[in-house]
DNA sequence: CTATCTGCAAACCGTTTGCAGCGTT
DNA sequence: AACGCTGCAAACGGTTTGCAGATAG
Protein backbone atom coordinates (compact mmCIF):
# COMPACT_ATOMS: atom_id res chain seq x y z
CA UNK A 1 0.00 0.00 0.00
CA UNK A 2 1.19 3.64 -0.96
CA UNK A 3 -0.18 6.10 0.52
CA UNK A 4 1.30 10.01 0.90
CA UNK A 5 2.87 11.22 3.97
CA UNK A 6 4.05 14.66 5.36
CA UNK A 7 7.49 14.18 5.95
CA UNK A 8 10.65 16.23 6.67
CA UNK A 9 8.10 19.46 5.68
CA UNK A 10 8.11 17.91 1.91
CA UNK A 11 5.52 15.26 1.10
CA UNK A 12 6.80 11.96 -0.08
CA UNK A 13 5.14 8.44 -0.55
CA UNK A 14 5.65 6.08 1.89
CA UNK A 15 7.13 3.36 -0.35
CA UNK A 16 10.40 4.43 0.66
CA UNK A 17 9.89 1.29 3.08
CA UNK A 18 8.52 -0.77 -0.29
CA UNK A 19 11.01 0.55 -2.18
CA UNK A 20 13.67 -0.25 0.44
CA UNK A 21 12.77 -3.46 0.77
CA UNK A 22 12.38 -4.29 -2.84
CA UNK A 23 15.95 -3.34 -3.00
CA UNK A 24 17.14 -5.30 0.03
CA UNK A 25 14.85 -8.52 -1.68
CA UNK A 26 16.38 -8.08 -5.12
CA UNK A 27 19.72 -7.84 -3.71
CA UNK A 28 19.51 -11.37 -2.11
CA UNK A 29 19.33 -10.36 1.28
CA UNK A 30 15.74 -11.85 3.17
CA UNK A 31 13.09 -9.61 4.98
CA UNK A 32 12.94 -11.23 8.45
CA UNK A 33 11.08 -9.72 11.12
CA UNK A 34 13.85 -7.61 12.72
CA UNK A 35 15.08 -6.44 9.53
CA UNK A 36 11.66 -4.89 8.55
CA UNK A 37 11.29 -3.36 11.69
CA UNK A 38 14.51 -1.63 11.48
CA UNK A 39 13.97 -0.70 7.87
CA UNK A 40 10.53 1.04 8.66
CA UNK A 41 11.71 3.19 11.60
CA UNK A 42 14.91 4.03 9.17
CA UNK A 43 12.84 5.02 6.13
CA UNK A 44 9.80 6.93 8.61
CA UNK A 45 12.16 9.41 10.46
CA UNK A 46 14.11 12.25 9.51
CA UNK A 47 15.77 12.32 12.39
CA UNK A 48 19.36 11.27 12.28
CA UNK A 49 19.71 8.01 14.68
CA UNK A 50 22.65 6.33 16.32
CA UNK A 51 22.69 2.38 16.22
CA UNK A 52 21.67 2.59 19.89
CA UNK A 53 19.08 5.04 19.59
CA UNK A 54 18.11 2.84 16.67
CA UNK A 55 17.83 -0.54 18.67
CA UNK A 56 15.92 1.26 21.37
CA UNK A 57 13.38 1.99 18.97
CA UNK A 58 13.17 -1.07 17.46
CA UNK A 59 13.24 -3.25 20.72
CA UNK A 60 10.11 -1.37 21.61
CA UNK A 61 8.38 -3.25 19.42
CA UNK A 62 10.44 -6.21 18.87
CA UNK A 63 11.82 -7.16 22.23
CA UNK A 64 14.26 -9.58 21.08
CA UNK A 65 16.16 -7.76 18.92
CA UNK A 66 19.87 -7.38 19.52
CA UNK A 67 22.09 -4.41 18.83
CA UNK A 68 24.38 -7.11 16.32
CA UNK A 69 21.33 -7.30 14.08
CA UNK A 70 21.15 -3.51 13.88
CA UNK A 71 24.79 -2.82 12.75
CA UNK A 72 24.27 -5.40 10.10
CA UNK A 73 20.99 -3.90 8.87
CA UNK A 74 22.94 -0.59 8.80
CA UNK A 75 25.51 -2.11 6.72
CA UNK A 76 23.34 -3.41 3.92
CA UNK A 77 21.05 -0.14 3.80
CA UNK A 78 24.03 1.71 3.53
CA UNK A 79 25.54 -0.44 0.72
CA UNK A 80 22.60 -0.50 -1.38
CA UNK A 81 22.89 3.57 -0.74
CA UNK A 82 19.72 4.22 0.92
CA UNK A 83 21.07 5.29 4.67
CA UNK A 84 24.18 7.07 4.94
CA UNK A 85 26.33 8.18 8.10
CA UNK A 86 26.03 11.48 9.11
CA UNK A 87 28.68 13.45 10.28
CA UNK A 88 28.70 15.88 13.26
CA UNK A 89 31.11 17.80 14.83
CA UNK A 90 30.48 15.77 17.97
CA UNK A 91 30.86 12.78 16.41
CA UNK A 92 29.68 10.19 13.47
CA UNK A 93 27.75 7.89 14.95
CA UNK A 94 24.55 8.36 13.20
CA UNK A 95 22.94 6.89 10.39
CA UNK A 96 20.33 9.40 8.42
CA UNK A 97 18.17 8.45 5.20
CA UNK A 98 20.66 9.02 1.97
CA UNK A 99 20.68 12.22 -0.29
CA UNK A 100 19.51 11.62 -3.58
CA UNK A 101 21.46 13.36 -6.57
CA UNK A 102 22.15 17.03 -5.59
CA UNK A 103 19.92 16.77 -2.75
CA UNK A 104 21.60 17.92 0.63
CA UNK A 105 20.17 18.46 4.14
CA UNK A 106 20.68 20.80 7.25
CA UNK A 107 20.58 19.11 10.68
CA UNK A 108 19.77 20.59 14.16
CA UNK A 109 22.72 20.35 16.09
CA UNK A 110 20.26 19.77 19.39
CA UNK A 111 17.62 16.77 18.10
CA UNK A 112 18.85 15.41 14.83
CA UNK A 113 15.90 16.53 13.03
CA UNK A 114 17.13 17.14 9.19
CA UNK A 115 15.07 18.85 6.64
CA UNK A 116 16.45 17.89 2.57
CA UNK A 117 16.79 20.18 -0.11
CA UNK A 118 18.24 20.45 -3.69
CA UNK A 119 21.61 21.29 -3.73
CA UNK A 120 22.43 24.82 -5.51
CA UNK A 121 24.50 24.00 -8.73
CA UNK A 122 27.89 24.26 -7.58
CA UNK A 123 29.41 23.35 -10.88
CA UNK A 124 31.35 26.42 -11.86
CA UNK A 125 32.82 26.44 -8.08
CA UNK A 126 34.14 22.72 -8.64
CA UNK A 127 35.55 23.12 -11.70
CA UNK A 128 37.42 26.27 -10.69
CA UNK A 129 38.83 23.79 -7.74
CA UNK A 130 39.89 21.12 -10.00
CA UNK A 131 41.93 23.54 -12.11
CA UNK A 132 43.21 25.11 -9.44
CA UNK A 133 44.20 21.98 -7.39
CA UNK A 134 44.59 19.36 -10.22
CA UNK A 135 42.41 16.78 -8.17
CA UNK A 136 40.28 14.94 -10.12
CA UNK A 137 37.05 15.63 -8.13
CA UNK A 138 34.84 12.92 -7.09
CA UNK A 139 32.34 13.31 -4.73
CA UNK A 140 31.36 16.53 -2.14
CA UNK A 141 29.48 17.34 0.74
CA UNK A 142 27.78 19.91 1.73
CA UNK A 143 26.40 20.05 4.87
CA UNK A 144 24.38 22.51 7.19
CA UNK A 145 24.20 22.91 10.92
CA UNK A 146 21.63 24.92 12.60
CA UNK A 147 18.98 24.88 15.61
CA UNK A 148 15.53 23.83 14.14
CA UNK A 149 11.90 25.74 15.15
CA UNK A 150 11.11 23.19 17.38
CA UNK A 151 14.48 23.81 19.33
CA UNK A 152 14.32 27.23 19.03
CA UNK A 153 11.22 27.30 20.75
CA UNK B 1 62.69 32.75 11.95
CA UNK B 2 60.11 33.42 9.63
CA UNK B 3 60.31 32.58 6.43
CA UNK B 4 58.40 31.93 3.30
CA UNK B 5 57.71 27.90 2.23
CA UNK B 6 55.96 26.28 -0.08
CA UNK B 7 53.19 24.61 1.17
CA UNK B 8 50.04 23.02 -0.24
CA UNK B 9 50.17 24.88 -3.55
CA UNK B 10 50.53 27.92 -1.91
CA UNK B 11 52.88 30.39 0.16
CA UNK B 12 52.76 30.13 3.56
CA UNK B 13 55.28 31.72 5.95
CA UNK B 14 56.19 29.03 8.52
CA UNK B 15 55.02 30.90 11.25
CA UNK B 16 52.04 29.15 11.65
CA UNK B 17 54.45 27.07 14.03
CA UNK B 18 55.31 29.96 15.66
CA UNK B 19 52.02 30.97 16.04
CA UNK B 20 50.48 28.10 17.32
CA UNK B 21 53.43 28.04 20.01
CA UNK B 22 52.18 31.25 21.33
CA UNK B 23 48.73 30.50 21.09
CA UNK B 24 49.53 27.44 23.27
CA UNK B 25 51.92 29.51 25.67
CA UNK B 26 49.25 32.30 25.69
CA UNK B 27 46.66 30.20 26.81
CA UNK B 28 48.52 28.86 29.85
CA UNK B 29 49.76 25.11 28.18
CA UNK B 30 53.60 24.56 28.33
CA UNK B 31 55.84 24.14 25.96
CA UNK B 32 57.30 20.76 26.44
CA UNK B 33 59.66 19.16 23.97
CA UNK B 34 56.83 16.55 22.87
CA UNK B 35 54.68 19.21 22.29
CA UNK B 36 56.60 21.28 20.23
CA UNK B 37 57.25 18.35 18.06
CA UNK B 38 53.58 17.24 17.46
CA UNK B 39 53.25 21.10 16.68
CA UNK B 40 55.93 21.26 14.12
CA UNK B 41 54.58 18.10 12.54
CA UNK B 42 50.97 19.37 12.51
CA UNK B 43 51.56 22.60 11.09
CA UNK B 44 53.85 21.74 8.66
CA UNK B 45 51.49 19.40 6.97
CA UNK B 46 49.22 19.44 4.08
CA UNK B 47 48.39 15.62 4.71
CA UNK B 48 45.61 14.48 6.90
CA UNK B 49 46.89 12.54 9.63
CA UNK B 50 45.39 10.07 12.39
CA UNK B 51 46.64 9.84 16.06
CA UNK B 52 48.14 6.88 15.18
CA UNK B 53 50.23 8.11 12.26
CA UNK B 54 51.05 11.07 14.51
CA UNK B 55 51.95 8.91 17.03
CA UNK B 56 54.24 7.15 14.83
CA UNK B 57 55.75 10.27 12.73
CA UNK B 58 56.91 11.98 16.63
CA UNK B 59 58.01 8.91 17.90
CA UNK B 60 60.44 9.07 14.96
CA UNK B 61 62.24 11.92 16.39
CA UNK B 62 61.41 11.57 19.67
CA UNK B 63 61.21 8.18 21.04
CA UNK B 64 59.68 8.19 24.38
CA UNK B 65 56.64 9.58 22.87
CA UNK B 66 53.42 8.19 24.34
CA UNK B 67 50.45 8.14 22.28
CA UNK B 68 47.97 9.47 25.27
CA UNK B 69 50.31 12.78 24.60
CA UNK B 70 49.36 12.87 20.70
CA UNK B 71 45.64 12.77 21.88
CA UNK B 72 46.09 15.44 24.57
CA UNK B 73 47.80 17.76 22.47
CA UNK B 74 45.45 17.34 19.93
CA UNK B 75 42.87 18.09 21.89
CA UNK B 76 44.52 21.33 22.80
CA UNK B 77 45.34 22.31 19.27
CA UNK B 78 41.30 21.89 18.79
CA UNK B 79 40.05 23.83 21.24
CA UNK B 80 42.65 26.43 20.03
CA UNK B 81 40.68 26.41 16.59
CA UNK B 82 44.28 25.53 15.06
CA UNK B 83 43.38 21.89 13.84
CA UNK B 84 40.03 20.45 13.01
CA UNK B 85 38.61 16.78 12.63
CA UNK B 86 38.50 15.46 8.96
CA UNK B 87 35.25 13.66 7.94
CA UNK B 88 36.11 11.44 5.43
CA UNK B 89 33.17 8.95 3.88
CA UNK B 90 35.35 6.08 5.93
CA UNK B 91 36.00 7.40 8.99
CA UNK B 92 36.67 10.26 11.38
CA UNK B 93 40.10 9.47 12.77
CA UNK B 94 42.35 12.28 10.99
CA UNK B 95 43.13 16.03 12.19
CA UNK B 96 44.49 18.62 9.73
CA UNK B 97 44.83 22.24 9.84
CA UNK B 98 41.95 23.80 10.64
CA UNK B 99 40.31 26.38 8.06
CA UNK B 100 40.20 29.65 8.47
CA UNK B 101 37.25 31.72 7.76
CA UNK B 102 35.70 30.92 4.28
CA UNK B 103 38.11 28.48 3.02
CA UNK B 104 37.78 25.13 2.72
CA UNK B 105 39.53 22.49 1.39
CA UNK B 106 39.92 19.44 -1.33
CA UNK B 107 41.04 16.09 0.21
CA UNK B 108 42.72 13.11 -1.72
CA UNK B 109 40.76 9.60 -0.94
CA UNK B 110 43.98 7.97 -1.39
CA UNK B 111 47.03 9.61 0.59
CA UNK B 112 45.11 12.12 2.73
CA UNK B 113 46.63 14.95 0.93
CA UNK B 114 44.53 18.26 1.23
CA UNK B 115 44.59 21.59 -0.94
CA UNK B 116 42.77 24.42 0.34
CA UNK B 117 40.61 27.35 -1.31
CA UNK B 118 38.73 30.27 -0.86
CA UNK B 119 34.97 29.67 -0.21
CA UNK B 120 32.88 30.87 -2.93
CA UNK B 121 29.81 33.20 -1.73
CA UNK B 122 27.00 30.80 -0.45
CA UNK B 123 25.15 33.00 1.27
CA UNK B 124 22.37 33.50 -0.85
CA UNK B 125 21.93 29.44 -0.86
CA UNK B 126 21.87 29.56 2.91
CA UNK B 127 19.60 32.42 3.27
CA UNK B 128 17.23 30.41 1.06
CA UNK B 129 17.59 27.19 3.17
CA UNK B 130 17.10 29.29 6.07
CA UNK B 131 13.95 30.32 4.72
CA UNK B 132 12.88 27.46 3.45
CA UNK B 133 13.37 24.94 6.20
CA UNK B 134 12.55 27.51 9.42
CA UNK B 135 15.96 26.48 11.09
CA UNK B 136 18.93 29.14 12.65
CA UNK B 137 22.00 28.15 10.88
CA UNK B 138 25.06 27.87 12.79
CA UNK B 139 27.58 26.45 10.53
CA UNK B 140 28.03 24.79 7.39
CA UNK B 141 30.93 22.19 5.79
CA UNK B 142 31.83 22.25 2.40
CA UNK B 143 34.01 19.65 1.81
CA UNK B 144 35.38 17.87 -1.55
CA UNK B 145 36.75 14.65 -2.10
CA UNK B 146 38.95 13.53 -5.30
CA UNK B 147 42.53 12.36 -6.09
CA UNK B 148 45.09 14.21 -6.13
CA UNK B 149 47.60 14.87 -9.10
CA UNK B 150 50.01 12.64 -7.67
CA UNK B 151 48.00 9.73 -6.97
CA UNK B 152 46.75 9.94 -10.29
CA UNK B 153 50.06 9.27 -11.88
C1' DC C 1 16.49 -28.29 2.30
C1' DT C 2 19.94 -24.77 2.26
C1' DA C 3 21.82 -20.50 2.81
C1' DT C 4 21.11 -16.56 5.32
C1' DC C 5 20.01 -14.40 9.49
C1' DT C 6 19.61 -14.06 14.51
C1' DG C 7 21.18 -13.12 19.27
C1' DC C 8 24.79 -14.01 22.53
C1' DA C 9 29.44 -13.61 24.25
C1' DA C 10 33.82 -12.35 23.48
C1' DA C 11 37.22 -9.91 20.88
C1' DC C 12 38.63 -5.60 18.96
C1' DC C 13 40.24 -0.90 18.39
C1' DG C 14 40.40 3.91 18.98
C1' DT C 15 40.13 6.92 22.79
C1' DT C 16 39.98 8.44 27.75
C1' DT C 17 41.12 8.31 32.62
C1' DG C 18 43.83 7.57 37.04
C1' DC C 19 48.11 7.94 38.72
C1' DA C 20 52.95 8.73 40.31
C1' DG C 21 56.85 11.03 38.86
C1' DC C 22 59.02 14.67 35.75
C1' DG C 23 59.80 19.30 33.75
C1' DT C 24 58.30 24.14 32.68
C1' DT C 25 57.54 28.40 34.37
C1' DA D 1 57.96 25.69 44.66
C1' DA D 2 53.76 24.94 42.15
C1' DC D 3 51.32 23.29 38.73
C1' DG D 4 50.93 21.34 34.34
C1' DC D 5 52.63 17.62 31.63
C1' DT D 6 54.39 12.93 30.74
C1' DG D 7 54.08 7.95 29.91
C1' DC D 8 52.18 3.74 31.65
C1' DA D 9 48.41 0.68 32.54
C1' DA D 10 43.86 0.00 32.91
C1' DA D 11 39.15 1.30 31.80
C1' DC D 12 35.87 2.58 28.43
C1' DG D 13 32.43 2.68 24.56
C1' DG D 14 31.25 1.79 20.05
C1' DT D 15 31.72 -1.78 16.62
C1' DT D 16 32.95 -6.42 14.73
C1' DT D 17 33.53 -11.38 14.78
C1' DG D 18 32.72 -16.45 15.92
C1' DC D 19 29.33 -19.41 16.76
C1' DA D 20 25.19 -22.54 17.21
C1' DG D 21 20.45 -22.44 16.64
C1' DA D 22 16.39 -20.34 14.06
C1' DT D 23 14.07 -19.03 9.76
C1' DA D 24 13.13 -17.21 4.88
C1' DG D 25 13.01 -18.72 0.34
Amino acid sequence: MIMKIHFNNMTYDSSFFDHWLDRLRSNGYRLTAPRRKLVEIMAGTSQALSATELFDLGRAEHPSLGLVTVYRTLEKLEELGLVQRVHLPGGCHSYLRATQGHEHFIICTRCGRTFFFAGDNLSDLFAAVAYRSGYSITDHWLQLFGVCRKCLG
